[in-house]
DNA sequence: CCATGTTTTGACCAACTGGTAAAATCACGC
DNA sequence: GCGTGATTTTACCAGTTGGTCAAAACATGG
């Protein structure tokens, strides 16, 4: 997980010159090139709002959710919300650019040496364990898709775009070798994140479809079964 | 497709009486037993107006979309929008309405005696052909989904849960005869869900990541070689 | 207990929200 | 061109929204 009011640096620029993720400090006191470091008070005020506005931002979206409604699932006034967050927006950035660091890390971890389908359905399980224990992250990263990214357009279309095109060529290379059928490289990586991610942003479908079966022991072993078939040559 | 002002029945059952879809009529003259025919007027502005609520609900969902926005998109104003549907959540809803039925239909038109890897390929095309062609209708379910679908939890556990279970069946059937290969059907239909309804709902993450390639008709050719992998003996 | 900086609150604001009422305009059969 | 009903607009409202501000309450080291 990304460490609190570290930014990464793919958020960081924009034509504008002026992140938008991260574009303002947090605190009053929080200048350009000083900040003190967080009290225990700070630190759990803080994570209060981040999960109060998980909870409510990943249902909602940006427009449908409200400080009143993150002010109430904080415990705290709204007033006192926005010193310890600027606005609004920035209690919504702050929360994507902490997900896409936690999104993109597995991606790139996957070892190029390893054993070609050990680390393709190894990334799956992960990214279903992922929607299984933090579903509204994905949630809150669907949504942003959904209406078009309007703030993370420039990392799908530089960062993202980069590390999927590297992996891409990773699975193109193993299926050359031979090592596993081949595929589409894009469209499988598409069809893993759709799979694995459908379990968390569709988890109320699936449960009321499923009825009392919980999903998830079988859906995982659905999945790689999946991706065992596709790929096994 | 639905056609207009006709309320499918599974959308009017609720615990309080009243149903939520549909609850209201859409003009003041539409007392509970008569209706009129509708002018060419009325079919006019109705059909901008809901062509405009698909475009804000699908971005927004019902709590980001204002009357305003679809006002602006329709190029009526906000009270004749009013004129023509009681409020916004009966656009709303009327549209889910719509969605519902064209979403059920397919499934229910899967022949059990047709050839098993043909009918469940045809469904997953024809999923993967709404994709394309009416990407707005799947963003509009999937955030009413991730909204823990308030409107519809109960046509999902019933209308859905019921039609699922018996494409389930069925699915079960064809692999106990051998014609396909043992699969959980439940978990076999979320990932063709995921698989197809994915370029539709992150159509902007997928466009974003491919560049200038056109995702569709690679997409639907990865999607036939997953499912008829997965499911050839 | 005091002083200083931190945290929280209450009162407030302008813009926006969904929705209403009545008047004004329009369309069209006679 | 007139009357009747259909349609649209104008003006408006009460509640909500994101956000501000100064004052109050709190914490804590001396």
């Amino acid at each position: 997980m990304s460490q609190g009011i570290a930014c990464p640096k793919f958020l960081t620029d924009r034509k504008d010159g002026c992140s938008l993720l991260f574009a303002r400090h947090c605190f009053p006191w929080d200048d350009e090139f000083m900040s003190k470091p967080e009290t225990p008070i700070q630190k759990k005020n803080r994570s209060a709002i981040m999960n109060a506005g998980l909870e409510v931002f990943s249902k909602f979206g940006f427009r449908g959710s409200t400080l009143d409604q993150i002010a109430l699932e904080s415990g705290l006034s709204k007033p006192n919300i926005l010193y310890y967050f600027k606005s609004k927006e920035v209690i919504y950035t702050t929360l994507l650019g902490e997900l896409l660091t936690d999104w993109l890390k597995p991606v790139r971890d996957i070892d190029p040496d390893g054993d070609p389908i050990a680390e393709i359905l190894g990334y799956a399980a992960h990214k279903m364990e992922m929607s299984q224990n933090y579903p509204r992250q994905s949630r809150l990263y669907a949504n942003e898709i959904i209406q078009g990214a309007p703030r993370i357009s420039n990392v799908l279309t530089s960062e993202l775009h980069e590390v999927v095109d590297k992996f891409a060529q990773l699975i193109k290379s193993w299926s050359k070798k031979g090592l596993i059928r081949d595929v589409d490289p894009h469209h499988l990586i598409f069809s893993i994140w759709a799979m694995t991610q459908h379990y968390a942003d569709f988890d109320f479908q699936v449960r009321a479809v499923l009825g009392h079966d919980d999903p998830f022991p079988k859906g995982e072993k659905h999945v790689e079964d999946m991706l065992r078939q596709m790929l096994t040559v």
